[in-house]
DNA sequence: AAATTATGGATATTAACACTATCCGAGAGT
DNA sequence: ACTCTCGGATAGTGTTAATATCCATAATTT
């Protein structure tokens, strides 16, 4: 298969699959003669990876590029998951946090085992901080229910996980599951709260096109 | 308050808040002459918002811009509500995304009650489109276990909300619950991710320094 | 009061990012 | 033989979020 054919397959434009191999996103394709290349299938499901981190889960190339790498490599799995948490995370650094802050998320997590360099663990007390810097403040248990709730999801993961078998299909869930998710709960908690406060409210969110909602349609 | 104070109040360079007021972010000071203006405790306030939108839930100035404007509105608190809802999410077109997915998301949901435009509904389209384009199958409920994490974070929201009083309290409320909700959705996941699989698979995810847990630190 | 510093507003410049377009000389297709 | 297309290199585009610089006043120090 030759270029023209990859984007096709993939709909990325030429110039876009070139400029992922420059950036070493994407291996170039077995090359037969000086100016020309194949390309297989492998290429045609690593493009689609590439898409999907970068168009859904919003990774950048530089992000991308990592935890390909990653899943490429034959670090042990926990390394890649590592390397997938850390890709997703803004890069904190712990002295630049409130160290109450820390403290707060530490005792709200009690009983969870995590290393203190975790990125969620130090993306949360960031979280604290601007949630009370602009003057809210937790008062029915936000957080904890938050933190119940991404226990059910982290281990919705780690089942998920379960099922696949070899050391790189799982490090491809991994990263999957690592990028794809954060997606997919924000998505889904979009239409849990119109949901809930549809019910709670029992004020149509828009009066005036309420007859479109998806239950009614059925 | 001159802007020299109003930058050390809160941290953002001189030349930066000129920015935000330029681009209708942020409320010119009160001038008293040509070229003297006044800022007071509202100011400060807004900036912080301003900043936690943009640095911690990762919000573009324009985004920004749109969630603030519907803060000072006097909209329903609805509408105010799906504006931060759309502003968060990318902006997809139904006609863009497969229909299969899009049905497969209803089902998924069915007894939830949502408009058919509802940005959540379309971004869980699209994630699951892509899990799917990249070799991954759900195989334990994944999707259908995320919605019912996001269930339960999205009644947390509404009942965090219901303690504010007021619509503009509320509407601030419904602006930042929705944009640092994802950020802290996110990493708390991850610090439960790590917790779940240490749990799971009781090989320490970096054997070096294990020692180093926050448990263990305790 | 003179000298220095700071102010608000306008304009320009920078840096990062993700593409996208154009050239080129060398094969492939017909 | 003639056009099309290839891969690779280089340059250019559009967007975004700041930063930097200028300038004519004002405020502040001395």
């Amino acid at each position: 298969m030759k270029m023209a054919k990859l984007s096709e397959a993939t709909g990325v434009p030429v110039a876009t699959i070139k400029f992922y191999i420059r950036a070493g996103l994407l291996q170039g394709g077995e090359r037969s003669l000086p100016n020309q290349a194949d390309y297989g299938d492998a290429h045609v499901q690593r493009l689609r990876l590439i898409r999907g981190l970068i168009e859904v889960g919003g990774l950048t190339v530089a992000a991308s590029q990592r935890v390909i790498e990653a899943i490429d490599s034959d670090k042990p799995l926990a390394e890649t998951f590592e390397i997938a948490q850390q890709t997703v995370s803004d890069e904190l650094d712990q002295s630049s946090l409130d160290p109450a802050a820390l403290s707060r998320i530490d005792e709200l997590l009690s009983g969870w085992h995590y290393h203190s360099t975790n990125p969620g663990r130090l993306a949360a007390a960031r979280v604290l901080t601007a949630f009370e810097a602009v003057g809210q403040h937790d008062e029915r248990g936000w957080f904890k229910r938050y933190a119940e709730a991404a226990l059910l999801a982290a281990e919705a993961d780690v089942d998920e996980l379960e099922t696949r078998h070899g050391r790189e299909a799982q490090a491809e869930t991994v990263v999957i599951g690592t990028v794809l998710g954060d997606a997919l709960f924000a998505a889904l908690r979009r239409a849990a709260q119109e949901h809930v406060s549809s019910l709670r409210f029992s004020t149509p969110l828009t009066p005036e096109n309420s007859a479109e909602t998806v239950e009614d349609r059925s």
